[in-house]
DNA sequence: AACGGGCGCAACCGCCCAGCC
DNA sequence: TGGCTGGGCGGTTGCGCCCGT
């Protein structure tokens, strides 16, 4: 393409990391810190790409870096998270502390994409296909990963940096109207609230609700930190497929709307969840916040 | 013991986006 | 406004170990 390598090739080191490499680079950061990562291994001395020394550093020598042993609890929370997020490895990896994207990735591919895919088309089992080696597995974990997956209901968050979402407490929450609301926008960007702009991205079920709403103290600021993460097409996202291990392509759920008939949360079900799952603090930060936020999303389809 | 296939994982590649000038 | 750069991301590849024959 028309764009310069990020580092020149020539002279510079490939492959695995020497015990040596990983102590200058260990010892660099730890004085200099991270960033500069073109510079840094001219500075440090290293015959490395800059892009490789970051991606060493984030996903082996980081210090509070966790490295296999993915418990149950993980593994279920990636595979919600990947119904909900698709590949987006480093989100689904910003909720598992110490857990790293390129690690999520690869324990997909090896691991749950098959799983996953067992679950949805048992007949598929891995050894099902006798026509083995290398490429067809290889192949099998790449549509698992590409395609394989069911992407209609995945949220799509296009690198929007959506960090904030901000409920105005006074702002009159409207009527749901479905023609304007369906998509967040044009482009289907998510844009962070603000006070004077946007519409509120989560609906009023109702008029009552909506009394309901102004009958209470509304008031909260919902830091997710989640950079990418867009509440508002979370919330419109087809929860009924979102949430649980429910793979299959059951059409016959009642609930499930189709996909440009958004699910409608109420206020009441956001506030909930966000007062009693302490909403101020950094989801991100906690796994199981999110977790919990998808298992509400379960109960309340269950009602 | 030798060989070959399967598998896991680290590393690389190419593209994209945000920020800066 | 547009170009450039740094950084980040998802997809892909290559290597080495393990295990069955």
């Amino acid at each position: 393409m028309g764009r310069n390598p990020c580092c020149s090739k020539e002279g510079l080191n490939r492959g695995a990391w020497t015990a040596h490499e990983d102590k200058i680079l260990t010892e660099y950061i730890k004085a200099h810190g991270e960033g500069s990562w073109r510079n840094l291994p001219k500075r440090a001395g290293l015959k490395r790409c800059g892009k490789s020394c970051r991606l060493r550093w984030l996903n082996y020598l980081r210090p509070d870096i966790k490295r296999g042993n993915i418990s149950a609890d993980e593994e279920e929370l990636i595979i919600r998270l990947h119904k909900l997020l698709g590949n987006r490895w480093s989100l689904i990896a910003g909720r598992l502390p110490g857990r790293t994207d390129n690690e999520i990735k690869n324990y997909w591919n090896t691991n749950l994409g098959k799983k996953v895919q067992h679950h949805q088309n048992p007949s598929a089992a891995p050894g099902h296909n006798k026509s083995n080696g290398r490429v067809t597995r290889k192949r099998e974990a790449q549509l698992a990963t590409s395609a394989g997956t069911p992407s209609s209901h995945v949220v799509r968050t296009r690198a929007i940096r959506c960090s904030k979402v901000f409920i105005n407490p006074h702002q009159k929450i409207e009527p749901f109207d479905r023609n304007r609301e369906a998509k967040p926008s044009i482009d289907g960007e998510c844009r962070p609230m603000t006070q004077t702009s946007a519409p509120s991205p989560i609906k009023a079920l109702s008029e009552n609700e909506d009394q309901n709403v102004h009958n209470k103290p509304f008031d909260f600021m919902v830091d997710f930190n989640m950079g990418e993460f867009c509440l508002s097409e979370l919330l419109n996202s087809d929860f009924s497929d979102l949430v649980g291990l429910n793979y299959s392509n059951d059409s016959s759920n009642a609930i499930s709307p189709s996909s440009d008939q958004p699910l409608i949360f109420s206020e009441e079900i956001l506030q909930d969840w966000t007062s009693s799952h302490h909403a101020q603090q950094n989801v991100a930060s906690n796994p199981h916040s999110l977790a919990s936020f998808l298992d509400y999303g379960e109960e309340w389809l269950a009602e």
